[in-house]
Parts: structure tokens; sequence; C-alpha cells
DNA sequence: AGCCGGTATATGAGAATGCATATAATGGAC
DNA sequence: GTCCATTATATGCATTCTCATATACCGGCT
């Protein structure tokens, strides 16, 4: 790569952007999958929230806010949004009254597997042209990302 | 990594949320940039539209949108915003008055340098326990992924 | 010159988000 | 039981974003 010469515009050093490529590739990520689900009527937040419902119901509003990295003023106004429209289903907890438990509904867990098969579509063409051993190496070094940023 | 039959709750497949699992670094990626700006009181938005006129300013809105992958009339705000708080310059074209060329002032120039070292500071805890071959493999798998999409 | 389709930027209205704070419920000290 | 610090969720307000549309300007045609 040899960044560490290569000069732009205005003489600043290449290596100087690596945080704006970084920046940049997050956007980028974050916009697919905002382009993907656009024509489903439904955004990058809900789909997480989606997902994590789907790996798990029954969890409360904060382990949400947690698992889908949002915060909890939004995650609970748009929860409430999507029990108006059947997504999911809120209901206060036995045991704690605070605590308000969040399951798909039906037509929740229909959704997201319906979305499910246009983004991994689309995903696809995320790792066109890369083989295999490519694919294993994307994955490991972006968990490792995942992990030194959550730490 | 074998995913392929890797089960989670509900009998799902594990790579039936691989596209969660990038939507999730997408995010993640994101939150940290935006923890590491907010003290200096700046968003991914404004900080994005700084690194593409670091790189080469005297550019129209049009040019901008696209650089910085913003929506026009979103882009066409904060400039005026930031206009107003002396970070950038905007003028009309001489060639084409419908064009507005943007230009960073130097209060605008010296906010990107230092944004850049504290961008810069926590990439590294990004990039932490990679060795230099490690980052290398990161960086063009990053930039791979980024073309892709952008094709 | 005057009209017109096309292009660049701005503005208006509504939804989403972030930050601060209010409300409700818990568990424990007394 | 009652008071209080703590925790879980909701709400208010200001800001930002998105979508649709308006305004200003260009270049070519007549």
């Amino acid at each position: 790569m040899r960044s560490k010469s290569r000069r732009v515009a205005g003489g600043m050093l290449f290596d100087d952007f690596l945080p704006h490529l970084i920046a940049t590739l997050a956007h980028r990520l974050h916009l697919d999958l905002v382009e993907k689900l656009r024509h489903e009527g439904i955004n990058a937040t809900r789909w997480r929230i989606l997902a994590v419902l789907a790996i798990g119901d029954g969890i409360s509003v904060n382990e949400i806010t947690e698992r889908a990295m949002l915060q909890q003023p939004a995650l609970s106004r748009v929860l409430i949004n999507m029990e108006k429209e059947r997504y999911v289903l809120r209901r206060a907890s036995r045991g704690d009254a605070r605590c308000v438990e969040v399951f798909l509904t039906h037509k929740g867990r229909s959704l997201f597997n319906s979305l499910n098969v246009v983004v991994r579509r689309r995903q696809d063409r995320l790792l066109k042209g890369f083989s295999r051993q490519d694919k294993r190496t994307a994955l490991r070094i972006l968990r490792r990302l995942g992990r030194n940023m959550a730490a």
C-alpha cells in the first residue's frame, strides 16, 4: 500500500485520511442497508430491532437498547410505533412492573424473514469477487474491529 | 468459520444474521466516530464534509453531495450553517451563477486538523493488536468492500 | 429578445434523533 | 408502613434528516 508517502491535494499525507476512509465505509454500509430496506418501508433502526428480537424476544427495552446500540428514548418511541403497526407486542413484566417485555408478532417475524432475503441478496454483491478464503479473512477482520470498538 | 450450519434461537441459521452483523459493524463504526467528535461539538456529517473539503475545496455543492454521500437538501442547510459559523465560505461561481463554490476557511481547516488528531488516536485503538501485515489486509478488505458497494 | 427543458441550490413540512427530564415502580432502611 | 435512592420507561424540546417542491440560472432554439 505504501500509503505512508502518498500525497493528496493540499500536501496532506494520505494516512491522515484513513479515519475518513473508515467513516466513509461505515456510511456506505449504512446507506446500502437503508436502500435495501426503503422499498419495504422500514429503516435501519427498525431493522436492527427486528434482528435483535428475531435472535431472541421477550426481552426488556433496556436489553434491546444495548443489543441494537440505540438510545433508550429513541427506542421507546420506535417500539410504541411498531406496536401500533402490529410488528411487536409490548407487555409489562409480571415480576417487575417497570419493565416492558417485547415480543415479535407473527407479522413482525415474517417481515424480518422476507427482509432477510432481500438484504442477503445485496449482501452477496458486497462480497462479489471474494474467494472463500477472502470471506473468512474479511469476517475475521470485521469481527476483530467490532471487538476492539466494544472494548 | 463453518457458519453454514450454526443455529441460533428460533431454529434460524447463523447466516441469516450475517446482514445484521454487518449492519451492526457499520453502526458501531458510526457511533465510534460520533463519540470521538461529540466533545468537539461536531457530528459525523460535518466531519465528512470537512474531510471532503480538506482533500480539495472550491468545489460545488453537488460535488460535495457525491463525495460525502449526502442528500443535497441536507448538505445545503449544513453548509449554510457552517458558513454562519465561519468554517466554510460559499461563493457563487463566476462561470455559472447557479453553482456555489465552497471553500474551507482557515478556521475550518484548523478544526479539521485538530479533529484528525483526535480521530486518529481512537483509530489506533480500533486497530489495536493488528500487526503491520494485518493492517494492510484490513485496509485492502475495507477498500474492496467500499469499491463493491460503489459499483 | 423570449421561451423552454434541464440543472444547481434552497426551502417547507413531517419524521427521526439526541439530550434533558418527568413519571412509575422497585427494594431496602428505618 | 413510609421514605428514599435507584432503575425502567416515557415525554418535551430543539436539532437534523428526508422527501417533495420551489426558485434561480444556464444554454439552445426560434
